[in-house]
DNA sequence: TGCACTTAACTTGTATACAAATCATGTTTT
DNA sequence: AAAACATGATTTGTATACAAGTTAAGTGCA
């Protein structure tokens, strides 16, 4: 009695994928016939779909023109890191005041494992699992699994502009050393140094990309991107 | 040249907000068929709106069984407060450093706009507009007004908690002390008080409702809601 | 050549018919 | 009487036909 769940779900996550993987690229036409054909359904549950999809914020349907993957909106990114500083500033000091051994031994797996992997050469998605696991340990340990879980959903931009970093990246040795220096806090209580690095480790993004966001992947983000950069 | 909206969106606005104000309680019954005689639709677009409800989490549809309005979930609700907390105190610190007193005199008018309403007996939605206003005004000095709207939106479960609490109070002049000493942290850049009070604030939903919470609307919660607390 | 109109081929929006699963009721059987 | 079965009413899921709007190509006219 797993699920009696209809022929939406799949569809839905096939093209959610596809969309952060941005094997679909922002502008691109979504044409609900062309998907009927693809996925062998009618429009109905084809619709259900797209108009999901456009809750997301992932794709656009202009009424009686066509639908299309939107454009990644670099405001709305910076306003979303700002948003996961704050959060993930208070769940990591929560997480310190609780000196909890175990949880600490998870983070420094996580840590072992990213290493592991970069040294044979392993898959990217691989790594960034196990990023994403150093993170959701501690919402989990301070009672706020749910949060991580609607911080994934949500920032479904934030994804895509994630997916920017991780193919151009090659190096991620900087990605061990910032959680590295972070379990280091951590387990050395240093409370007055943790801001500065959340700071800097989710920031990490915008740091890498650097010109490229107004280059090779300007047309990936809205005309208001970068108009008010100070 | 305003929307080429379908019907759609207007239902979904309607449906919403009745949910909201709990006019549509927990458990209550939404019949496709039903609703296609209260609006004059077809089923196509109320199974469109029911999708998006479902979407924000206010309905559960139940194949071949049926659809019903949703329970709210209080450990969801306790863990979007903690997420409430952790930005509002970032924002509002960020904030006091700017020190923009223009941008300050406009909380001073929120706060005695309320108290004028509640001297003269007025409307109480009007009273918890300007509760909204004196947090987004923050928001949007810091530069992030997004997040307050994507925050208002999220919190669909939460917002019908607030109206629980707005539904049993009568007397506001709490909210408005609270606001008050807000402001004077504000003012007087005392940043280490700032956390208290924004957790004293925040809580105090909770605080009000009390017991109501698990007696006269323990029907309105999923089962799990009350089952580890501490 | 250039402009204006028509028309046809798209797009998404809506209504309807039917399929599939569930549930409650009544009947039959034991 | 009680349990098993059958049946019909009700639910949502899907496919299809048609409506309405958009776009662009083409055609006729000046």
């Amino acid at each position: 009695m797993l699920k009696p769940t209809p022929a939406i779900d799949g569809i839905y996550e096939i093209l959610k994928e596809e969309i952060l993987d941005l094997l679909l690229i922002p502008e691109q036409i979504l044409s609900e016939n062309d998907l009927c054909k693809r996925f062998g359904v009618s429009r109905t549950p084809i619709r259900s779909v797209l108009q999901h999809l456009a809750q997301d914020g992932l794709v656009s349907i202009e009424p009686y023109k066509g639908s299309f993957i939107t454009k990644m909106d670099f405001t709305i990114i910076k306003q979303q890191i700002y948003q996961r500083k704050a959060i993930e500033y208070m769940v990591i000091r929560d997480f310190m005041k609780r000196k909890d051994l175990v949880a600490i031994e998870e983070l420094r797996f996580c840590i072992r494992s990213q290493e592991a992997i970069v040294k044979q050469h392993g898959i990217k998605e691989e790594f960034y699992e196990f990023d994403s696991k150093f993170h959701s340990i501690m919402f989990r340990e301070v009672g706020v699994p749910f949060l991580w879980d609607q911080i994934q959903a949500l920032e479904c931009n934030y994804s895509r502009f994630r997916k920017l970093d991780i193919i151009e990246q090659e190096n991620r040795s900087d990605i061990i050393e910032e959680h590295d220096k972070l379990l280091h806090i951590i387990e050395n209580h240093q409370f007055d140094q943790l801001e500065d690095m959340i700071t800097y480790h989710l920031d990490g993004g915008i740091r890498r990309l650097g010109d490229k966001m107004t280059t090779k992947y300007l047309t990936f983000f809205t005309d208001n991107s970068f108009q008010d950069i100070q």
